[in-house]
DNA sequence: TTGTACGCGTTATCAA
DNA sequence: TTGATAACGCGTACAA
């Protein structure tokens, strides 16, 4: 990590000497070719790398907010590029008038991200997949960080979520709906509030209507959701109807399903949750839960970039609605 | 875009106190609570965003290099998830020794992105998907900025990528040896030299055997395949065998011939491209070409940094294989 | 609480 | 023609 002005002073020559070399203007400036490879040369031996906040620093007008998005290590990773495809699908992505950090934390353990207290890193921060703990840390810390928490509900920062316990009951309506007496829910293991409220409405509502259900838990991938349909097909009798909070667990599933010969909707119905894109080329295709991630990920940017420059409530509420999509896995034929 | 210096002249306060009231360390240092409320209200009314280069230029020994993937704005970002995967899997991103910047770009507009120039943003980046274009600019640009292209040969750079000819050839071998005479190629419509190269190889292997061979075009995607898929089963005869460069298309497909009860791979057979995790699981399991992406992304990062730090060259070219998975869909029963 | 030196690259002004 | 000097940007931290 040298600096410049170590390049100059190796060399016998003055940082403005070196700077001009350094980023090709030497030419312009007259600088000896002599001179230039010396100064590229002890560069090089220093390993030099150049600064960039000097840089900012210096160019006017140029400095854009940075804006992180926290994301965790898991199996999750695989929803980024939805979350991302929100994001870069709009406008205010193409004017730079952000920078997008990735940085990614481990489940669990918010608390060590020192780059949220120090704030040297980024601006604000949209916390994704954050777990009880990682959201018990950041209550209690009240960083004054403008930061957003994406499907979590908080006291202190803003948020943008859905009612994921509607979305819990509504699928067990539709079961319900369809005559199923006997269901599963296969649950991801991962710490997430919106997984389970989406449980706790899915189990009150079978409950009120005295379903009886049967909780399974998986690896939140296709192969937790085959796995775990394997698992299931050893027992019997089978339920009559399977809500996968992950269309990646249900496709699994469809696969195990079908190695088994058991037909999809006529011997079991599923539901998945995502509307991954996937879901819509299945075998059979795979009803499943919209949730609106490119357009909540939009949001949460919005409403970062609106909050850093006090046009919003940091407290800000942002609720976004789910909705079954019926497909083939959930229809009667 | 106020400074501190600003908010103190305009509260009549020094810039040290403003700072510290910013900072929440008022208390500590015995700053009037009326002081405080009057610096956050004039922060606020200012619209202060912190600069995060002052900051880190005046925090000794905490600046770490940025290095900025560019990613076109396409229909692949879909990939992206396991890009970021092979990077965080790694050592390397825990120990916080860079910033990762994700960094969008139009396909074949990357001369419009100004970073590359200006060296503000980041210190080196990996460009992914480039274009024809793109890459023309950047080999005549020649950047004095830190590069690693993903997927593309260059003179310039240092490149990461697999030998995407001999995938074409090996498909083609494949399918050879099948006993296919007849067969078909589907091609995305994206601008890209490893696609270009594939089908390049395909297409000599079936030159060099006389096996007769369709081109088909579509859309990067579940959707693209499906259609392709649908307007090829309005001719006839169909092919034997048809070889998706995607596995979102191949998925798409294998879709579509479910719909019009063709068996696959009785009737016909399919080899996708990437080796995506939900191959594993499509009915039936589809056979693919392994694309090592998380290796290579890693790669790419691990390289990068070397040239940062000089410890590598900067037009070292890193070759990684591919190899072909049969799965069902290319399998006689 | 205040004043101010500091970090580091850029660039305009000055000098030989 | 070749190079030096110093002001500058902005938040931090220490001495006063």
């Amino acid at each position: 990590m040298a600096t410049i002005r170590e390049i100059a002073e190796k060399v016998g020559v003055s940082v403005g000497t070196a700077s001009f070399v350094l980023n090709g203007k030497a030419d312009d400036m007259r600088i000896s070719k002599k001179t230039q490879t010396r100064v590229l040369e002890a560069a090089k031996e220093l390993g030099y790398q150049p600064s960039l906040s000097a840089r900012k620093l210096r160019v006017k007008g140029k400095e854009v907010p940075v804006i992180a998005i926290l994301w965790t290590l898991d199996a999750r990773t695989s929803l980024i590029s939805r979350f991302l495809q929100g994001i870069q699908s709009k406008s205010t992505y193409q004017e730079g008038q952000f920078e997008l950090l990735i940085q990614p934390y481990e489940n669990g353990k918010l608390r060590e991200l020192h780059a949220l207290k120090t704030g040297l890193r980024f601006n604000g921060a949209i916390i994704a997949n954050a777990s009880d703990e990682d959201m018990h840390y950041l209550e209690q810390a009240n960083l004054n960080l403008p930061i957003v928490v994406y499907q979590r509900h908080s006291k202190n920062y803003a948020t943008v979520l859905v009612d994921s316990e509607k979305t819990g009951r509504d699928v067990a309506k539709k079961f319900i709906q369809n005559g199923h007496k006997q269901v599963s829910i296969v649950i991801p293991e991962v710490s997430s509030e919106a997984v389970a409220l989406r449980i706790k409405g899915f189990l009150e509502e079978c409950r009120v209507y005295q379903i009886e259900v049967d909780e399974l838990y998986g690896d939140f991938s296709e192969a937790g959701g085959y796995a775990v349909t394997k698992q299931l097909l050893m027992v019997s009798p089978l339920p009559s109807a399977i809500f996968f909070l992950s269309d990646y667990m249900a496709i699994g599933a469809l696969s195990a399903l079908h190695e088994a010969n058991v037909k999809v909707p006529k011997d079991i119905q599923l539901i998945g949750h995502d509307n991954m894109i996937a879901t819509q080329f299945t075998i059979p295709t795979l009803s499943t839960v919209n949730l609106p991630v490119e357009e909540m990920a939009e949001a949460s940017v919005n409403l970062l970039l609106k909050i850093l420059r006090n046009a919003a409530d940091p407290h800000e509420q942002l609720k976004f609605s789910s909705y079954i999509l019926e497909r083939e896995s959930s229809s009667f034929e």
